[in-house]
RNA sequence: GGGUGCAUAGCUCAGCUGGUAGAGCGCUUCCCUUACAAGGAAGAUGUCAGGGGUUCGAGUCCCUUUGCACCCACCA
């Protein structure tokens, strides 16, 4: 007995042992919460951990950052995986289907600063009562200790968590919500450490002092993944150097170069242009002291040099620039940094600009900006007269942290990298190779993997100075000085995972010894958060601390997203599942596009065209909503429209109420293939055999919207032809053979098509697969050639020129207007043999379907193609 | 500058290994049909971006030009 609950008081009939429930309107509304809150309960979706990995389909799905918002880009892509993992499900494999939280890192942060009207101040002891203000004010935010900022943290990412789960389920996403994972939970927190304490000991992380592009905003270090180009305005300034000594004596002569940051200049660590440079090959060899410092620096040649930018000879500084850091490394010059962490200059005045002159120059521009050291220079070098003619306004591309909103600048710090392949080619080869395993889908994408490697210019630097992040399991000795030994780190024991040094102490010390001098500290650094869902597979599967679960889904089978993120989270998967198991971490990486406004730009929040997935979730239902995505194929950008949502509602629409009609009204609910014995029916089963055999194809080459548009064709030509042509034979109770036929026809059919439907549309096809059959749609087995019978090899051309001659009636109706039903006199059906032949095999149903009241005659005229039928229509009488 | 994708009906897109163009939306006309008006039936709609080439034959293969989008590089 079914156990449906509807408010409408359904009309149950009994057909010999199978029992119809079938509503007297069906409705869209409402089937989201009674199906969501029907597989909650009933843990429809629950992976079934038994199974042996050969039984299982893994898949990876990427975390969403939980401090932002979804947005429809979102609900496609997810929908994308969900289709695939309901189509896996339902071919008999136990879905290993998880979701993470993202909600590690520096959105948190921003999103917890905002919320709460905080800010985090880590010299700051914990207040266990604290509470933060009701009213958060932007302008004054209250500083709180660390643990305090971290509990804040935790607690505005459980609310946001719920908020995720909410839209996921409602949009039918048939994800195992028994394995959720966060990025900044304890599992996450003890693999991350973990699998970092592995790279450190075969030597693939390491310590280095380097110089890092650091956002002064974020006061962090930056990933070259996460960095962007943007337009930035500057202004060429041709700023004069002087010659020292030349062989021919030119000393004192001036030498120009073009430089859009003057304030550099003292930074300058030497001029440099190309080796073939004839105008400055005199040079080389000798020095020049730069403008109104007066420092003395050498003029080198290096092929990096462009001899047609600016003026062919550049300033280099420490560090303005990536080539800046090129020249400094591999001319070996020394480092001279003038700004700060903090994005402003030194307020010491550094020793190489001890003159008196230097300092005295200096004095203006100490603890100044970026911006106001610049104008200050630039007034030095007028008053000096080594600034040439005005300085000329240029468009310029800067890097930019993505999160960020002021250039980056390069300072010298010590961070905890992984090798990627960065800095040297073996390993470089091998990630291309592992990108080479990956079956990409669309193909084209492994170009974005090879790219992004190939022009890889460091390896991935992980350490952040931020808080809310997973700390790196490590401490430092303190020598007698209280000076850090950062060549022998002290470490944690695996078992001791998860640690957070800043509260514990290393073995060996007592937290008194904290800072103290023969003591000891931790490092004071967090994971970027991609160092950790870099390692989704892990945390997910169960790595290191269920090694059962993991050898049945590792390596998984899909990985699913956009391809925005090729570059940082399939990169870092790619690189941490190489080193670690040896293994590329799936074999399929199906990437989505973007759903991009009607103009065809990214939808993004600062340009207001976002669409809030809730909206047309309300609006459409989620099974048209799935049904627009599934119609956007991998890698394909889509514009958003919402026309497209009503096409997916009148689909869902017509599953209900075409199969309300078969089951209700017509009363078909028994279907045996052994029962399919008229030609027309028997076509019917051959027809869909061909719709089982592509969209199953389509489903295993990943092409889910094939799969959507072989079934949808169909499915609208069983309602508009099928349907129509044999009710009336199938109302007959006691039609015999032929009337059972066609009620086990439909019954079958619609049966079959609800299974191939059912990935796309989840509501109404377990609605109404409740209404008659056992258990859940999605748990049923998908279709296949074999279960239908013998009909399934019949010729299906009988239903094409069957659905061919009732169009042709049709048609003669509609020109004529008048109603479908009108009665028609006579009608003669002509073409040629085969398709005569065809037509006629239906004559009882098309004159029936077509009230054909009087004649209807079949002729064959081999000079026609295809089918004509003309009509004469009854008198009104 | 390097790379990738796209260009087919007013719009969104299919067109596999070459055989004279398809779907949905929109539009027009008709029908409030005993499943469905957020519906149904019927119908009209194209220099397949331009130019070359291969071929008996090119939307499809090759070359080329143009336009659009995205990724990477680009701070002198």
């Amino acid at each position: 007995m079914s156990d449906i609950q509807d408010t409408s008081a359904p009309e149950t009939t009994q057909a010999s042992g199978s029992v119809v429930a079938v509503p007297d309107k069906p409705a869209l509304e409402g089937l989201e919460e009674k199906w969501a809150a029907r597989w909650k309960d009933q843990g429809t979706y629950r992976f079934d951990r038994t199974q042996p990995r050969e039984n299982v389909y893994s898949i990876d799905t990427p975390p969403p950052t939980v401090s932002g918002s979804l947005h429809v880009g979102h609900v496609f892509s997810y929908t994308h995986t969900d289709v695939i993992a309901r189509y896996q499900r339902m071919t008999g494999k136990s879905v290993f289907y998880p979701m993470g939280w993202d909600d590690n890192g520096l959105p948190t942060e921003r999103r917890v600063q905002n919320y709460y009207g905080v800010r985090c101040d880590p010299s700051l002891p914990y207040d266990e009562s604290f509470e933060p203000p009701e009213k958060p004010d932007p302008k004054r935010q209250v500083p709180i200790s660390r643990p305090n900022f971290i509990e804040l943290c935790e607690r505005l990412v459980e609310q946001d968590e719920q908020v995720f789960e909410e839209l996921w389920r409602t949009l039918g996403l048939s994800v195992d919500w028994d394995t959720t994972y966060t990025t900044i939970g304890k599992r996450a927190q003890a693999v991350s450490q973990r699998a970092f304490l592995h790279n450190l000991a075969r030597g693939e992380a390491y310590l280095q002092e380097a110089p890092t592009l650091w956002d002064v905003t974020f006061q962090t270090a930056v990933a070259q993944a996460e960095l962007e180009a943007r337009d930035y305005p500057g202004a060429y300034h041709r700023v004069a150097y002087h010659l020292n000594n030349t062989a021919d004596g030119t000393a004192g002569q001036r030498v120009y170069v073009e430089t859009t940051r003057p304030e550099l200049i003292a930074s300058a660590v030497a001029l440099i242009a190309h080796p073939d440079d004839e105008r400055y090959q005199p040079l080389f060899g000798t020095t020049v002291s730069s403008p109104v410092f007066g420092v003395e620096i050498p003029v080198l040649p290096h092929p990096a040099a462009e001899m047609d930018k600016g003026a062919g000879i550049a300033m280099c500084c420490t560090f303005g620039d990536l080539t800046d850091v090129q020249w400094w490394r591999e001319l070996r010059l020394p480092v001279r940094t003038v700004i700060g962490r903090d994005g402003r200059f030194n307020r010491e005045t550094p020793e190489w600009l001890a003159s008196e002159a230097a300092s005295a120059a200096y004095e203006d521009l100490k603890g100044k900006t970026v911006h106001s050291a610049r104008e200050a220079m630039v007034a030095k070098l007028k008053e000096t007269g080594d600034l040439d003619g005005a300085p000329k306004p240029t468009q310029r591309m800067a890097n930019f942290y993505e999160k960020g909103d002021k250039p980056l600048e390069i300072v010298s710090t010590r961070q905890w990298y992984i090798r990627n392949g960065g800095r040297d080619a073996a390993t470089r080869d091998a990630m291309l190779a592992r990108g080479a395993e990956i079956d990409w889908i669309p193909a084209h994408m492994k170009h974005r993997f090879d790219n992004w490697v190939g022009g890889l210019n460091g390896d991935w630097l992980i350490s952040r100075q931020r808080f809310f992040g997973i700390p790196f399991p490590i401490w430092y000795s303190l020598d007698a000085d209280g000076e850090p030994d950062y060549d022998k780190p002290l470490l944690p024991t695996e078992a001791e995972l998860p640690v957070d040094p800043s509260t514990t102490a290393p073995t060996g010390y007592t937290e008194d010894q904290r800072g103290k001098p023969g003591g000891f500290i931790g490092d004071p650094d967090v994971m970027d958060t991609w160092a950790t869902s870099s390692l989704s597979p892990h945390i997910a599967g169960g790595w290191s601390t269920d090694e059962d679960l993991w050898q049945r889904v590792f390596p998984m089978d899909l990985c699913t997203h956009a391809h925005d993120i090729i570059r940082t989270w399939l990169f870092s998967r790619v690189v941490r599942a190489h080193f670690e198991n040896g293994v590329v971490p799936w074999s399929h990486a199906m990437i989505s596009g973007f759903i991009v406004d009607p103009d065809r730009k990214k939808m993004s929040k600062s340009k207001g065209n976002v669409v809030v997935p809730n909206e047309i979730l309300d609006k459409y239902g989620a099974d048209a909503v799935r049904w627009r995505a599934a119609i956007a194929r991998p890698g394909l950008d889509s514009p958003f429209d919402e026309t497209q949502m009503k096409v997916g509602r009148r689909l869902a629409m017509k599953v209900l109420n075409a199969s309300n009609f078969v089951l209700g009204r017509v009363g078909a609910s028994e279907f045996s293939a052994a029962a399919v014995s008229e030609p027309v029916d028997a076509a019917l089963i051959g027809r869909l055999a061909g719709v089982v055999r592509k969209a199953t194809e389509a489903f295993e080459t990943y092409d889910y919207t094939t799969a959507l548009e072989v079934s949808e064709k169909f499915f609208w030509e069983f309602c508009d032809d099928y349907v129509e042509l044999v009710k009336e034979r199938a109302y007959d109770e006691d039609g015999g053979f032929a009337s059972d036929s066609a009620r086990a026809t439909l019954a079958f059919a619609l049966q079959v098509q609800l299974r191939l439907l059912a990935p796309f549309l989840p509501y109404v096809t377990e609605e109404v697969w409740s209404w008659w059959q056992e258990g859940s749609v999605h748990r049923a087995a998908w279709p296949t050639v074999t279960e239908l019978g013998s009909a399934a090899a019949s010729d299906g051309s009988t239903i094409d020129a069957v659905a061919a001659a009732l169009s042709g009636i049709r048609g003669a109706k509609s020109q004529a207007k008048v109603k479908m039903r009108t009665p028609l006199s006579r009608v003669e059906i002509t073409g040629p043999a085969n398709l005569v032949a065809h037509a006629e095999a239906a004559e009882s149903d098309l004159r029936r379907a077509g009230s054909v009241t009087g004649d209807l005659v079949f002729t064959t005229d081999h000079a026609l193609t295809e089918l004509t039928v003309t009509a004469e229509i009854a008198d009104e009488s």
